[in-house]
DNA sequence: ACCTGAACACCGTTCAAGT
DNA sequence: ACCTGAACACCGTTCAAGT
């Protein structure tokens, strides 16, 4: 009576087997919600729904939603591309950098998140270590690249969560152009004569460009700044 | 009848007369909900509660609620110290910072909805303003105190939502713990030598300290990096 | 035009009770 | 120990209906 070309008939029950819960399973879940809907949808329910259970079940194994968040971040982060061996090592820097970002742009929501939630797991501390490295390469102080590999990775990260930002809902070109044109009503108002000076110059640029000269911009930083004594 | 200091008895009704509903009146109530019990709780049946009326109300006034929360914080920026006279540039510019950075501190919620969301109120564009006259004046060409002035309020803002972050809830001890914990067992497991080499390099420095050194870092890579041409 | 109550479509987390 | 349903305490936003 079925059609040939349809599911073969489920004994017992419709779902193929109800998978065993695990925090493997959780994170897998949160990985294909948030591939398929965006993080805003990764919430406890929904993960919960697609594993056949309640929201309860979940708090065994992940404290809460946010640590969860971080775990999905932390995996994504194994497609960082790290540095062959080619390049002077402020070449490859940047581009582990911008690597980095790229992986970001792809979820600015989770971008968000570790803006202020420092994830832990295993990949960002590789990557930390591996940026740790090329600046020692590069004649950097430890102690300076200790605090100089925070600071790319913040402003990797930033970058990544506002960039990723706009375009990302609807609202996001109402709120860009209310920002363009209250800069210019401030640029025309006659009390701003700098903004006014600037002129588009701060609107300008594409998304990439500016970002490597932000790069280049806090790698010269870096080596013209010691960290203060003790 | 009344004692002299008492306020005139109310007549009709409890509270001292239903307000209008305005922007205003929006406005303010969503800064004492601020100033009274964070920003997580400035929502709009909240007050709308306060302004004794339904949440719908409040959409004939403001678009949604984060556009609200950008005008609160527009409202804050009022309190930036904007420099005096004395000092260099360079002192003047790390001071409207850190000014900048102490209103934020208040309200880490807020800084980290600025990271995304660029409030375009007056006050902002007059902080922008006044970066961007500081760096005319320590010499950084036009194009370059452009892209420089927003770097530098980026960083700024995001160090505010970050330290912010931490101390303001309970958890946030346990989050900087697991992260501790896991930079020094990374760092004890031979696979990254250069974590095991920063040591506590990582996290030392105070707040400030670490602060001022970024700004400081951020000023010499500005002097060093001019923008790509067109 | 402004204001409202009610509804829609959700959240995270806790907890007593079961297995 | 693990899992669950139900409850607690909320959200932002829309909309038909009133004034």
């Amino acid at each position: 009576m079925t059609p040939p070309d349809s599911p073969a008939p489920l004994s017992r029950r419709e779902r193929p087997a109800k998978p065993a819960l695990s925090r493997r399973a959780i994170v897998d879940a949160a990985r294909t919600l948030l591939a398929e809907e965006g993080l805003e949808r990764v919430t406890m329910r929904r993960i919960a729904a697609a594993l056949d259970t309640g929201a309860a079940s979940l708090y065994v194994y992940v404290r809460n939603a946010e640590e969860l968040h971080a775990a999905v971040l932390d995996e994504l982060l194994a497609d960082v591309a790290l540095p062959g061996g080619q390049g002077s090592w402020r070449e490859r820097l940047v581009e582990l950098l911008m690597s980095y970002t790229e992986v970001l742009y792809a979820h600015p929501s989770l971008a968000r998140m570790a803006v202020t939630t420092r994830p832990s797991g295993p990949h960002s501390l590789h990557l930390f270590e591996t940026l740790l490295g090329l600046l020692r390469e590069g004649g950097v102080p430890v102690r300076d690249a200790a605090w100089a590999a925070d600071l790319l990775v913040q402003h990797a990260t930033v970058n990544a969560a506002e960039a990723g930002t706009r375009g990302d809902t609807p609202e996001s070109e109402f709120e860009d152009a209310a920002l363009v044109s209250a800069v210019r009503a401030a640029a025309a108002d006659g009390e701003h004569p700098n903004l006014a000076a600037a002129g588009d110059a701060v609107f300008s640029g594409t998304g990439v460009g500016r970002l490597r000269w932000s790069f280049e911009l806090l790698l010269n930083g870096v080596l013209a700044t010691p960290v203060p004594e003790d």
